[in-house]
DNA sequence: ACATCGAATAGATAATTATCTAAATAAAAA
DNA sequence: TTTTTATTTAGATAATTATCTATTCGATGT
């Protein structure tokens, strides 16, 4: 269920900008729910999908847990278009 | 809208598959169905998701309606990705 | 020990989605 | 013209999802 689970949390908004965010450093939980209007807890449900897909993984520092993205299921997820337009995928 | 829809769109395994049949030619709406085991209606929704997302196209051919792959619309997808690891997107 | 702060979980709700059966449309065959 | 075939559309239902507020948990600071 990886695969699908990853393509699922991906096909959220939200869930692609926190991506986003988390290319250029790792955050904590408030951090990211910064930049976003949706409730804390809103933002908290995202974050527990793209950690279950495994596109992120976090750490607790302290008072905080910091969030930083695992950019080999990225890569995964694009290998799966270039092998679509390979015809390789089985 | 149309990054949007066009991820919605591929979140669906049943989608994904549908796009992997085409790859290979253009199929009628009954040949696809006939690699599910869901409901003639069910796939036709499916595909209609497709169509709107511009993932596929279509064309009636006398009692037939033929559906094929717009690669285009994929090839924007993955260069999302390729976008992504670049850190280029807006 | 108690209050505070960062974050997750619980529980509820509204919106969206995948699916079904049945009915409608449209072209072809009889 | 009536019937059959291919496909879509309508309407219903069950499952999933995004969101909220309120509560809980864990660590820090007083």
């Amino acid at each position: 269920m990886g695969f699908q689970e990853s393509m699922k949390a991906l096909s959220d908004p939200t869930r692609r900008e926190i991506l986003k965010l988390l290319r250029k450093q790792k955050m904590s939980a408030g951090e990211i729910c910064a930049h976003f209007p949706t409730a804390g807890a809103t933002v908290s449900h995202h974050l527990s999908i793209l950690k279950q897909a495994d596109l992120v993984r976090c750490e607790k520092e302290g008072k905080f847990i910091y969030y930083e993205l695992n950019l080999s299921v990225m890569e995964e997820l694009m290998a799966w278009f270039q092998g679509f337009f390979k015809g390789g995928n089985q």
